[in-house]
DNA sequence: AACGCGCCCTGTCCGC
DNA sequence: TGCGGACAGGGCGCGT
């Protein structure tokens, strides 16, 4: 679900709200979803603890209480959503913060997959070593993606979609990347010249940015940390729009499956 | 070692 | 109207 756009937008809207504030109490409804631990044990370690600051790697929103990290991974339908003592209950609930001032923070998550562990800044560094670079930054060259493209003989659309290698982007953006910068998705990513991984590397950053100046894409269960839906699905080029006419050429818009997920281009403007 | 696949889980939609 | 199958913004562990 959520990409580097819709997890930057929670990060900034929590970075806003949250930051001082107290856990007074945490109740975990679903063990399921906390790592490396027990339910009983979390709650115990962050009931009193102070959130310092709110932060974004790759697709994690990063509450940091001090001499530890809660990482949180909202999967497909996570939500982690600021709110007040008298606001409705989630339909989904998962874990719940109840926080100082009558403000809780609640988790929840549909289907599940996501996932809340603590850190030590220590064993984050070590997962933050397997991760790779992220889009938005100024590692992020063209120089950078082509020489690391060059080792690999997978899709570009399945490489660029590879946390190991480039962070945030998910099936969403990645076509929608490749349909900006005129690349068949299909191609291997060894087989790129140095000119098309800098379009690669100049549309990515540009449907990113652009992504999170509309709050993200609300396909179907994304919501920012108020409860509200993205805006950018309306300017979707190609993805979940199969059939429809390519707004260049009007052919229509293809979908394959390509390592298990969706992809969506133009086979006429992308080759 | 790199890559492909199945799986985790719930909800929705589409065809029969 | 009901029912089965496909599919949905992710990521991990397995086998080859």
């Amino acid at each position: 679900m959520p990409e580097l756009p819709e997890v930057e937008t929670i990060v900034r809207d929590l970075g806003a709200l949250l930051p001082g504030a107290v856990v007074e109490s945490v109740h975990v409804i679903h063990p399921d979803l906390i790592e490396g631990e027990t339910a009983e044990e979390f709650e115990r370690a962050l009931e009193g603890r102070t959130i310092h600051a709110v932060a974004r790697r790759a697709k994690n929103i990063l509450l940091d209480l001090g001499d530890e990290l809660l990482v949180v991974n909202l999967g497909m339908t996570g939500r982690l959503l600021a709110r007040s003592a008298g606001d409705e209950e989630p339909s989904h609930p998962g874990v719940r913060f109840t926080l100082g001032n009558g403000r809780r923070l609640d988790y929840h998550d549909i289907r599940r997959f996501g996932r809340l562990q603590r850190f030590t800044p220590a064993a984050w560094a070590d997962r933050d070593r397997d991760l790779g670079v992220e889009p938005l930054s100024d590692e992020f060259t063209a120089a950078h993606l082509h020489e690391r493209t060059r080792a690999s003989r997978v899709a570009i659309k399945v490489w660029l979609m590879d946390q190991r290698r480039v962070v945030g982007v998910g099936n969403i953006y990645a076509s929608e990347a490749l349909f900006r910068a005129r690349i068949d998705p299909r191609r291997p990513a060894k087989s790129l010249e140095p000119e098309e991984s800098s379009r690669i590397r100049d549309s990515t950053r540009a449907v990113l940015d652009e992504a999170i100046r509309f709050r993200g894409t609300t396909f179907l269960d994304y919501r920012d940390a108020r409860g509200e839906r993205g805006d950018f699905a309306r300017r979707l080029a190609v993805y979940d729009r199969e059939g429809l006419p390519c707004a260049t050429c009007r052919a229509p818009i293809q979908r394959i499956v390509q390592a298990g997920r969706s992809t969506f281009f133009c086979e006429g403007c992308q080759n």
